[in-house]
RNA sequence: GCCGGUGUAGCUCAGUUGGCCAGAGCAGCUGAUUUGUAAUCAGCUGGUCGGCGGUUCGAAUCCGUCCACCGGCUCCA
């Protein structure tokens, strides 16, 4: 008899050599019906491998992450199966899991693929699931691994061998497949109900872009069709939340070829958002204690040779601009912080000035590759929400956290709720990235990690994703579709005050350096946009919506009327505008739900005789009939919660 | 930049194998209607079929090239 701790506490008794498959029947037929791997005492473990020990047994199931994992594993292999019996000779990359399904990395040789050929590979990959085929693992040693796959001409696989410890290294064999493969890996084939091919991508080899090119088959699987359906569906309704397409439709933003790629341009409806979040963050950051300064667009080359910022991105920017006369080069700016650091150091600065809080929405350029330029969220040009913070070294966490609370209190207000706080450190074993002392850069890392414990963040840490100059804390928000985007970024620098030789005077006379905290709440004010239109599927809150208020005049005789509630609107700052069109009401109310504004007032004889308007809120529907200002007080009303 | 895909009216899309002046719905304009909580009716306007070159008697359709966009890779101060 052996002992099993079950993760509920519970301690059940076994036959010594029971397999884990045996014990989940044991414990139910219906566990036993989906479960699809087994971890013994925090190991992976073989479903049907004896067990002879007392300890901690975890039957997984598709509801924990690693039981998906393991699905999805088993997957990628009947993909890659199905692959190689329809194209002999293909030789294989790698065949991860992802956060949503997985991928295998292919050299396709000279076979063409696209996604027509999916339902061939999928037709294939069914084939191989109905056979039932089991999940056969085996151990060699290295020495057979490399014989292996070098007699079958995979020089990928060889080379993932070769990086590989010596000793024991283990395959899975898919019938006729043999993959090189740590596990784990469901039993056999016969869990994968559904399961779709998504799209092709061409990918680099170890993400190298001086290697080959592998063909990159993203797929997804499911234990029920019934799941892959709605995930299909999701996937649509995430496609409808496209900033793209919202921006577009309500008459944001808009690209032109002739303007250029990457380089977005603000439409007036597009324009006055913008603005209203621009307003919104600065009334915040005066209480704050920030001024806003201006800075030109361009900078003299050795602003930025002086800054550092020239020698790691010279060459990966637009090309300097150059006077005809007198050959000065200019570079467009890339960064506000230079620009700042002379505002800094435009005149002698005490210990009484610090902190000194520097703003600008400061409008950048960075050339980026074409490839890369992706609506709003990767552009070539962009207004950063910058500030640049001065003070010394024992101001720093204060002033660090205050920068937290100011990012915090906008997540709020925007119901930003699926955040992510990332320490970003410098990669320590690429210390010739960065430039600056080991003294301050560890000085720089301890300060946001402590600011961080201070405010209680939950963070994730990741080394190599510092900025060059310093550490940074990065807030990420998940969009529609779940991918990560950088928003917020607090960064601590002691290296460009000591590039510009920035100073303060001591309470005891001394010049001493001052330490700098760059930070945007935003981003940027076009990732932000498109990041926000995700989140809210272009239905605005009220007090940064471009229309609050569209009233609806039931017919031309009442024109005049609307035109007076509008104009009691406006007086009291009410963004509203007049369907004046020859259009009955319910076509009004209808193009009005579709342009997402929250409120619509419908009048006609009744409404301008007693000085009323009826209301109806956006997909809410309607509300009754008010007294004019008891509609302003309500839109107040909302309003100010919105912003508590 | 790289791999793959796409590009027809302001928007969403038809337009098998090359062949009459390139189509529809929505939007826009004009007129009729004077309308009460998600589409009133009729008429009209609108496209060098992404650009340029080529093949052909003839190209939206075939070939080349460039551009833009889409999905990724690499990169992201």
């Amino acid at each position: 008899m052996i002992h099993i701790t079950l993760p509920d506490g519970s301690v059940r008794d076994f036959n010594a050599g029971t397999t884990a498959y045996e014990m989940a029947k044991g414990i139910s037929e219906g566990l036993a019906r989906n479960v699809l791997g087994a971890k013994f005492d925090g190991e992976y473990i073989p479903l049907d491998r004896p067990i002879t020990k007392d300890g901690a047994l975890l039957l997984l199931t598709w509801n924990d992450e690693d039981g998906k994992h393991i699905f999805w594993h088993t997957s990628a292999h009947i993909l890659a199966a199905a692959v190689e019996q329809l194209y002999p000779g293909v030789k294989f990359g790698i065949g991860p899991t992802i956060e949503n399904g997985f991928y295998y990395d292919i050299d396709f040789l000279d076979y063409p693929i696209s996604s027509d050929d999916f339902p061939k590979i999928e037709a294939k990959m069914g084939e191989i699931i109905s056979q039932r085929v089991k999940m056969v693992r085996s151990e060699v040693s290295k020495q057979e691994a490399l014989d292996y796959f070098s007699k079958k001409g995979d020089e990928y696989k060889v080379e993932l061998i070769r990086d590989l410890e010596d000793g024991t290294i283990s395959f899975y064999k898919t019938g006729d497949f043999v993959d090189l493969c740590r596990g784990p890996h469901l039993y056999d084939t016969a869990p994968i109900k559904a399961f779709k091919l998504l799209n092709t991508a061409g990918a680099y080899w170890r993400g190298d872009e001086k290697r080959k090119q592998l063909v990159r088959i993203y797929a997804i699987s499911f234990p029920k069709k019934k799941e892959l359906d709605d995930y299909l569906l999701m996937l649509e309704e995430a496609k409808k939340r496209d900033h793209r397409k919202l921006g577009k439709e309500l008459e944001l933003f808009t690209f032109s070829q002739k303007v250029g790629s990457g380089l977005p341009i603000w439409l007036p409806k597009g324009a006055a958002l913008r603005e209203r979040l621009e307003n919104f963050l600065k009334k915040v950051q005066k209480t704050y204690g920030y001024q806003q300064v201006i800075t030109p667009h361009i900078g003299n080359v050795e602003l930025y040779k002086l800054s550092g910022h020239y020698q790691k991105y010279g060459a990966d920017s637009f090309r300097p601009i150059t006077t005809p006369q007198e050959g000065e080069e200019f570079l467009l700016k890339p960064m506000n912080c230079p620009h700042h650091c002379e505002i800094y150091a435009s005149k002698p600065r005490s210990y009484r000035d610090l902190p000194l809080r520097l703003a600008e929405f400061g409008t950048v350029y960075r050339y980026e590759q074409s490839g890369e330029l992706h609506g709003l969220t990767r552009v070539r040009g962009f207004t950063q929400d910058d500030a640049h913070i001065f003070c010394t070294p024992d101001q720093l966490k204060e002033e660090f956290c205050k920068v937290i609370d100011i990012i915090l209190y906008i997540f709020k207000v925007l119901k930003f709720k699926d955040y992510i706080v990332q320490v970003s450190l410098r990669d320590p074993d690429n210390k010739e990235k960065y430039i600056g002392s080991d003294e301050n850069w560890e000085k720089a890392e301890r300060a946001i990690i402590e600011a961080a414990e201070e405010k209680g963040l939950a963070t994730v840490v990741e080394k190599g994703e510092a900025a060059f100059y310093g550490p940074k804390l990065d807030f990420m928000v998940k969009d529609a579709i779940g991918r990560k985007w950088q928003l917020g970024t607090v960064q601590v620098d002691y290296n460009l005050p000591e590039r510009f030789e920035l100073e303060y005077i001591s309470p005891e006379q001394e010049k001493l350096r001052p330490v700098m905290i760059h930070r945007a709440p935003f981003g940027s004010m076009e990732r932000f946009v498109a990041v926000l239109l995700e989140h809210t599927a272009g239905k605005f809150p009220l007090w940064l919506t471009p229309e609050q208020v569209i009233i609806l005049p039931i017919s031309e005789k009442f024109q005049e009327y609307a035109l007076k509630v509008q104009k009691i609107l406006d007086m009291n700052d009410i963004r509203a505008i007049v369907d004046e069109r020859n259009e009955k009401a319910g076509r009004k109310i209808r193009d009005a739900e579709m342009n997402k504004i929250p409120f619509m007032l419908i009048v006609g004889e009744k409404e301008e005789s007693g000085e009323l308007v009826s209301v109806r809120e956006h997909t809410v529907g309607d509300k009754g009939v008010f007294t004019i200002a008891d509609f302003v007080s309500l839109i107040k009303e909302r309003m100010k919660e919105e912003l508590e």
